[in-house]
DNA sequence: ACTGGCTCCTGAGGGC
DNA sequence: TGCCCTCAGGAGCCAG
């Protein structure tokens, strides 16, 4: 399930494969992805060079000379470089063939992610354009968190969770930062003061930024372009950790339902 | 303006 | 062994 680290992982892992490279083909073999894959994806790559990848949230945008391609990975998406005679297997939905002889292919079983084209400066894209913050960046301040949540009375971890405030955070992160934080995830938004969102925006940077270190968290199908695990699986205090003891104080790990997604916190650590 | 619920999808895992 | 059920969740969308 990639969420920020994962996904720049991802970016540093293809960045130095794709950029200086011509496109000499596209396959797709299913566009039924979230969104339709372009019909003409092919024809605005092919013969042209990959000048840049960048990301915005958890968008991987693969550029050249006259647009981007927009990659989501969903929640089961990968990216993988291989030679390029390996053959296709099942959710192998998009290839690029690129001329040094590899081929950067779009894996998707769940298909939630989605592959499309844009001409436009991709943060000017419906997609893009109303992000929040990034959160690895210096714009993610205790004080912004502080204001944008007054007079709203969801709880805190929903709010990390919109993409509209903070970009990138998903279940699994939401999770430790708020447990690195000490704060019950189940609080009201526009009830934790100031100084407790200054913990939180440190704690969210020291959770994102380790667990990028550690190549992300792999805890089913998770993989790097080349194929590697992450490891910050073997450091997550909450998550996935269910009346296992907390790792601080020994308290058994609670997990409970908020809106559609699981939740897990230490009632002792957490307020 | 907010908020919460629904939706897309496949594969893993548990119970029997 | 196999079948059925539930769960996993990013994030756009929509109703209240």
């Amino acid at each position: 399930m990639p969420e920020l680290p994962e996904v720049e992982t991802i970016r540093r892992c293809i960045e130095p494969k794709l950029v200086g490279q011509t496109v000499t083909d596209v396959t797709v073999r299913n566009s039924n992805l979230r969104w339709p894959v372009p019909e003409h994806l092919g024809q605005y790559l092919t013969g042209t060079k990959i000048i840049a990848v960048e990301r915005r949230a958890k968008y991987l945008l693969i550029r050249n000379e006259t647009g981007s391609i927009i990659v989501h990975l969903g929640m089961s998406g990968r990216l993988l470089i291989n030679p390029t005679d390996r053959p296709a297997e099942k959710h192998d939905h998009v290839d690029f063939i690129l001329s040094n002889g590899k081929r950067l292919r779009y894996h998707d079983p769940r298909r939630f992610g989605c592959v499309l084209w844009t001409t436009e400066l991709p943060s000017s894209h419906p997609l893009l354009n109303g992000l929040g913050r990034e959160p690895l960046e210096d714009g993610l301040t205790g004080a912004y968190l502080f204001g944008e949540s007054r007079r709203r009375s969801l709880a805190v971890k929903a709010f990390l969770m919109n993409s509209r405030i903070v970009v990138g955070i998903g279940n699994i992160y939401a999770n430790e930062a708020l447990f690195a934080a000490g704060i019950h995830p189940s609080r009201q938004a526009g009830r934790i003061s100031l100084k407790r969102y200054q913990t939180l925006a440190r704690a969210i940077k020291k959770v994102l930024g380790e667990a990028l270190r550690q190549g992300g968290t792999t805890l089913r199908d998770y993989c790097d372009a080349a194929g590697n695990p992450g490891y910050f699986q073997l450091k997550l205090m909450v998550y996935d950790r269910t009346g296992k003891s907390c790792r601080l104080c020994g308290t058994p790990v609670q997990h409970i339902r908020q809106g559609q997604r699981s939740t897990y916190f230490c009632k002792k650590c957490q307020h």
